[in-house]
DNA sequence: TGCAAAATAGAACGACCGTTCGATTTTATG
DNA sequence: CATAAAATCGAACGGTCGTTCTATTTTGCA
């Protein structure tokens, strides 16, 4: 129920979509738009009211808290993730090429190139010192995420694409870095090169987790101490 | 003036702290610990004159604004980041070891060793949307601190450690996305290993910038798709 | 020790917050 | 078309926020 990363959704064909229904909708995608750029912290149904022309009251009564509210917001958010990034690379051919076009997809959702941040990324900084629903909706979005990477990666590793030895978890750390840099100095700090330099890093580690590739030692780096 | 990150700064002899100067600093140490659980954003006055067992206007006189209060709060944690991370680090003989003692003492701060957050990190994600004097502040302090990471590499390549080819850059973007996973995995999703996984990450950087590695060729990730 | 100056307290402000509740309008259906 | 149900509004509540102002206390120096 609570979207998977896994079986392809049941994508329900828009039944009798009721007033409330579509209205709840619209003000979902609204805040959104207003949390990617608040954080999900920053979100308040008073401005959400604004920004849709209708009283607090209104916006209120269809999640019943501000904690619903962002839970929502965070589902919300998770169902585009798959439909962007998880469901279009899924369909490439287990391995290499699926591995890399998750990483590609994940690449053009946090960069500039879509206005709004990302909300795993702000939100798992805003909640990490709070605990409570929000955090652990969140957190569940996340390693279900993370979850898909992994399994992506040690088909990799099953099909031959990859180092045998390889490991998955440190490989999926080393990658979560480069979008997480990327994030940081795309967002932050506006450097254009961020994106490219994503890129190459995520190549760059290819290359040390493929078959061809020297293991891994690190005499290179410590017999050049004096 | 605004604490360089380059030359030792001046230790001013702690000369005659008038009270004001005394609780000035008090207040600061409380507030630094409220924004490293809260967020800059999160910190407010009530909070830390309740922690000060102050009245709100008695911590307020101290800064003048909210707003200042947060750069006095950035400006410190910067001077505790200098105090902590670089000025042992940058005693370390130049080359690898000296990289090495930075990158070795910026995970230890980031880890959940030390309590408290990275407000560098979380300060990023909160206001890479907000323009303003705090942004400004904290994004001037991040790019000292990148400045000074940026040198020591260069540095090591200088001094023939890394690759004459090496792309200082490049490497800092990497190492510094094996910092923010760090900070993702150990403080939000409570992951044991983290620590360990940006140390082995970091070792497998090096590897790849020293003088002894194979030249960086997609040919190996290339040639095995099918 | 006395006295100006500095530091702190306390109350009040307007603004925004999430939330409640009763009235009112809009919708869907027999 | 009538009518029950659903959706929305508007006002109000208690609370916290940053900030201002005026007292009051505390400090440091001649």
């Amino acid at each position: 129920m609570t979207t998977p990363f896994e079986t392809s959704a049941a994508r329900q064909p828009t039944r009798a979509l009721h007033k409330g229904q579509q209205t709840r909708v619209a003000i979902l995608e609204a805040a959104l738009g207003l949390a990617s750029h608040m954080g999900l912290e920053g979100l308040s149904i008073g401005a959400l009211a604004e920004v849709m022309q209708m009283s607090k009251s209104g916006v209120f009564a269809h999640f019943g808290s501000r904690e619903e509210l962002q839970i929502s917001v965070i589902r919300e958010y998770h169902a585009r993730f798959e439909e962007e990034v998880f469901f279009p690379a899924v369909k490439e051919a287990r391995g290499l090429p699926r591995v890399r076009a998750l990483f590609e997809r994940w690449v053009r959702r946090v960069s500039v190139e879509v206005d709004s941040g990302c909300i795993y990324i702000s939100g798992a900084v805003e909640f990490d010192d709070r605990p409570g629903p929000v955090r652990d909706a969140l957190a569940t979005m996340v390693q279900a995420w993370h979850a898909a990477l992994d399994r992506a990666i040690r088909l990799a590793i099953g099909v031959g694409h990859l180092r045998a030895d390889a490991d998955p978890t440190q490989m999926l750390f080393e990658v979560h870095g480069l979008i997480l840099a990327l994030h940081h100095d795309a967002r932050f700090l506006r450097s254009p090169g961020a994106t490219d330099r994503a890129r190459a890093g995520f190549e760059r580690i290819l290359t040390s987790y493929s078959v061809g590739a020297v293991r891994s030692t690190r005499s290179a780096a410590t017999t050049l101490r004096r």
